[in-house]
RNA sequence: GCGGGUGUGGUGAAAUUGGUAGACACGCCAGACUUAGGAUCUGGUGCCGCGAGGCUUGGGGGUUCGAGUCCCUCCACCCGCACCA
């Protein structure tokens, strides 16, 4: 097939649009194993099921091919980075192109290319650009603002901002250049600021919080500590509100939506200032629960708040210090591991509670975390758990103020209960109180009701080389400038030395003229995290060679959104929501039509491995000799386990030990090992080739059991490690593409997770096999016109009828069945008749591209049948005269009749009551009643 | 702990709205053709029982003429988040 010409798309036709998207790959050096091409399978399917209804399809791949294994990989072996890149994109083109998927290729997209990333650039300028305003609630032109606070200062200004402070118009003319700079940052959508963040001296990186698995890198496995950087933001939480909201829109499945839900992490509740007692502060806390501020008893920071070391008491120095270090030298490993111990320490300071008017003391604590709502809290021991622990341990008062006797299980987040020792509150439902507190919180002046969202602002720096460079350039005052659109892309320089620089610093740091070819300014060293190219790559497909913008108008018009998008469950929070926003944020600015990039997601599962394991004698002690480090031994699954291989007198053969005697064997161990899957055939070890393997087994003895080794299996994670890889180029070899498709799409429900088994393939083979049977005879293909039997079209559009509907519903793994079923019953009928089998053929044409196509040829077409239209179902042929009715007694099903599809219930039912076997089981019985469910069954009910 | 998901033969699984549980395959068993079979074809195959028959969708309970499917409850495993104020 040539597949560049028969799948290019269109953007101008009339025909209706559909875009089928697959997740980006990252092209790594491993190429694809069988897991891999799962989604792109099933993905495949539907694309090319959509064109033959009608559709147009746009169906394309490319690569994200930035990112830090191709780095890692340079620094190692000094091959530039774009060259493996590139080398693993034509493997993966390779792989790809052999399992006949119908991608567009002329619109492929690669993140490194600058052709691309001029516009992942541009998109990055506009962020830093724009701010969030409140009350538009929409992005606007930083332009916008900075003429407001020239008229009137920012006191009106509603914003998603970080600037706590007032200023008036006159003061912001005063302001300098880098002030002013430092006002703007607060308030851009792509803004500066110094935060904590995971550093790992190994990788000589910041990562992100995706990337960091139990405090660990999770490329390589590093330590990662938390430490102060200025870096680029990206302020997603502008928009958390929108991204929360819009989840309803999508056809999502629950769980993928309850992990964005759970991420963004809204809370309804208090924003509240407490005094502090002796200081001109306030501690901001924010609570879900200011119901329960009368049993407020005591207050925690976290202890990396800013006030920590203004607040604390002389006398309580010491102490606090003390507990800093001890804090400080605690990893996240620990943190999270140690989750039940409580630790704090009294600052010595107190708060004034401005309901109960009591001093209450301010302690320090571990479980109050410094990036969650405020980093401070009002500790209620009564009635939160960690509150009650910490009173317990340091001797805190605790005061109960919620009845909750009604509620025995309910837990503080039900928020149920009758209020008591609560002055006003006492008698209200909690509901209610917290309603009446709102109320009262703002009377007194003290806070506000706030929502608060656990999402937090996205860090998109990186000092690594391979990634997009910031089109920014700093003067001397440190003050961040924007290039020139005119002048993207911004193209990274060619290095050849990838280790991060000194003091954290990029690799780019090192390339002086590079960092300063912009006359009097420095340019950004960082680059952009891999997310940056792949939050925009769909829209990019839509209009993939454009110089001029980052995808027409008409285009984006034309496709509006990605119809269906396929890919894993890995992708559920990260690259999934930072799309979203940035869709949201052009949609703002009046590029794109839809509020939503991708309106139907689909996940597919993991195929799981699919382990071999044989067993080695490790340790075989006979006359103080161990004869397993003298001669290889292992043992077939039977004797697996010790205690069946009982006396070891059979091994001691093996070893060639004459007179076995049980006394001199002082100690014998087994040791399970992984073998390459690819040298078992099912669960036979093929022995020649496991010798040849390596060389400590050349001379290996086998212990067998019928003649045969039989290895161990486990189903765990498909990884090289484990020799469970499965290459589907091998299996393309073998079957055919077509074959390996749709033994894929057989495996079952394509959410699932399942483990590989190549074993199974050979049912799909042996299908392949009949359905060309149908077509050909020894001499070739052999069609008859004759006209078909009744039974034959209804086997055809039982199949097409099958077919659409579960295509429809993406249940791949019962058309597969389905078609199965049609081959067998057909060929049983032996029909070879062609208005039969020609619809046939462009049915499972979307399955086995190839097989149809050759077919299709073969009955004299001179198009393809990729360009076929799919055939129609009739009812007509599935109108049945008589209808087989399972007759069952009670439930129980008894006997089958076969009754006349006109026939009324009571006809049937007469019918019914003198059947044998109906009336075997009656038996003088009462019959209570008799139930005819239409097309369906008949149950006869009788008293027992 | 919270949120989501899954549990059906030896294995992968099917059963779309409550209506014949185990379709379709793998494996296994038997047979045919063959010098041979890890090729091909045919038949059998949930479990217990010689049989009649009984049992069976993670366990227990419920609703119903009828439950894999609906409700309650418990258990196991997987995924995500995790001291979330």
């Amino acid at each position: 097939m040539e597949e560049n010409k028969l799948y290019k798309v269109s953007n101008n036709t009339s025909k209706p649009k559909y875009y089928v998207l697959d997740m980006f790959p990252y092209p790594s050096g491993a190429g694809l194993h069988v897991g891999h091409p799962l989604g792109y399978i099933a993905s495949d399917i539907f694309a090319r099921y959509k064109r033959l209804t009608g559709y147009n399809v746009l169906h394309p791949m490319g690569f994200d091919a930035f990112g830090l294994p191709a780095e890692q990989y340079a620094i190692q072996s000094g091959i530039h980075p774009a060259v493996s890149t590139d080398q693993n994109i034509k493997r993966y083109r390779e792989q790809l192109d052999n399992i006949g998927f119908s991608f567009d290729w002329s619109r492929e997209v690669k993140t490194s290319d600058p052709a691309y990333y001029k516009w992942t650039q541009w998109i990055f300028l506009q962020l830093f650009n724009h701010y969030y305003d409140v009350d538009a609630n929409k992005a606007l032109p930083i332009q916008q603002l900075i003429l407001t606070f020239e008229k009137n200062g920012n006191a009106g200004v509603k914003a998603h901002s970080t600037y706590e402070q007032i200023f008036l118009a006159h003061e912001w003319h005063q302001m300098s250049s880098k002030e002013k700079d430092d006002v703007l940052m607060n308030y851009r959508l792509a803004y500066r600021k110094k935060g904590y963040v995971n550093w790992c001296e190994a990788l000589g990186t910041v990562l992100a919080n995706d990337e960091v698995k139990d405090g660990l890198s999770e490329r390589g496995g590093h330590p990662v500590e938390k430490r102060a950087m200025i870096q680029w933001s990206l302020r997603i939480t502008a928009y958390a509100e929108r991204l929360l909201h819009d989840l309803d829109t999508l056809n999502w499945s629950d769980a993928l939506k309850a992990m964005q839900r759970n991420w963004i992490g809204k809370s309804e509740g208090a924003q509240l200032f407490f005094d502090v007692v002796g200081y001109d502060r306030k501690i901001e806390i924010f609570t879900t629960r200011p119901d329960t501020i009368f049993g407020a008893t005591y207050m925690v920071l976290a202890p990396e708040h800013d006030l920590v070391s203004q607040l604390t008491t002389q006398d309580q120095k010491e102490t606090v210090n003390k507990y800093l270090d001890y804090v400080g030298s605690r990893t996240e490993i620990d943190r999270m591991v140690e989750v039940k111990e409580v630790t704090g320490v009294f600052t010595g300071a107190y708060a004034h509670n401005p309901f109960t008017n009591s001093n209450i003391p301010i302690w320090l604590g571990e479980y109050v975390l410094k990036d969650y709502g405020t980093g401070a809290i009002m500790a209620v021991p009564s009635d939160d758990e960690r509150d009650h622990v910490f009173a317990k341990k340091f001797g805190l008062p605790i005061i109960d103020v919620v009845d909750k006797s009604q509620w025995p299980d309910a837990t503080l987040h039900d928020k149920v209960g009758t209020m008591f020792n609560s002055d006003f509150l006492n008698g209200m439902q909690v509901e209610v109180a917290i309603k009446e507190m709102y109320d009262r919180i703002e009377q007194k002046g003290i806070g506000s009701k706030k929502i608060n969202y656990k999402l937090r602002d996205a860090n998109y720096s990186r000092q690594r080389y391979w990634g997009e460079p910031f089109p920014i350039a700093y003067d001397n005052d440190g003050v961040a400038h924007a290039m020139d659109v005119d002048n993207l892309p911004l193209t990274l320089p060619n290095l050849e030395n990838f280790q991060p620089s000194s003091g954290g610093k990029s690799p780019l740091a090192r390339a002086e003229q590079w960092v300063t070819q912009i006359d009097g300014l420095e340019l950004e060293t960082d680059t952009m995290p891999g997310f940056a190219g792949s939050s925009w790559y769909f829209l990019r497909y839509m209009d993939a060679g454009n110089q001029n913008e980052f995808a027409s108008g008409e285009a984006i018009n034309y496709w509006q959104d990605v119809d269906l998008y396929v890919g894993g469950t890995e992708h559920a929070v990260g690259h999934l929501l930072y799309s979203r926003c940035w869709h949201k944020f052009l949609f703002d600015l009046g590029y794109l039509p839809t509020l939503e990039p991708f309106k139907k997601l689909v996940n597919q599962g993991m195929i799981q491995g699919s382990s071999r394991l044989v067993w080695r004698v490790s340790e075989f002690i006979y006359n103080d000799l161990d004869l397993a480090k003298i001669t290889t031994v292992l043992v077939s699954k039977k004797y697996s386990d010790l205690n069946t291989l009982g006396d070891n007198e059979i091994l001691a053969k093996l070893y060639g030990i004459a007179n076995y005697e049980k006394s001199k064997c002082s100690g014998m161990e087994l040791t399970s090992l992984h073998v390459d899957v690819n040298m078992v055939d099912g669960i036979y070890l093929d022995i020649e080739v496991f010798r040849n393997w390596r060389p400590e087994y050349k001379n290996a003895k086998f212990l067998l059991e019928d003649n045969k080794y039989i290895c161990g299996t486990q189903v765990e994670k498909m990884s090289k490690s484990l020799y469970n890889t499965v290459n589907p180029d091998d299996l393309v070899k073998n079957y055919g593409a077509d074959c390996f498709r749709m033994y894929e799409m057989f495996l079952g429900p394509i959410e699932q997770s399942k483990p590989w088994d190549t074993k199974g393939i050979e049912g799909v083979q042996k299908f392949l096999r009949k359905f060309w049977s149908l077509y050909y005879n020894e001499s070739g293909l052999n069609l008859s016109d004759e006209l078909p039997i009744t039974d034959e079209l209804k086997i055809l559009h039982l199949t097409i009828k099958k077919i659409t509907e579960d295509i429809e519903r993406f249940s791949f793994n019962t058309c597969v069945s389905a078609f199965m079923m049609c081959v067998n019953d057909l060929k049983r009928l032996d029909c070879n008749k062609k208005q039969i089998l020609e619809p046939l053929c462009i049915l499972l044409a979307p399955f086995a591209p190839f097989i149809t196509e050759e077919i299709w040829a073969d009955m004299g077409n001179s198009a393809s049948v990729h360009k076929a239209i799919f055939p129609n179902f009739e009812p007509i042929y599935l109108v049945q005269d008589t209808i087989e009715y399972p007759v069952c007694i009670n439930g129980k099903k008894r006997d089958t009749i076969e009754i006349s599809a006109q026939m009324s219930h009571k006809e049937i039912e007469d019918l019914v009551m003198h059947l044998d076997q109906v009336k075997k089981y009656v038996n003088g019985k009462q019959i209570l009643k008799v139930i005819v469910v239409t097309n369906r069954m008949v149950n006869v009910v009788i008293k027992e």
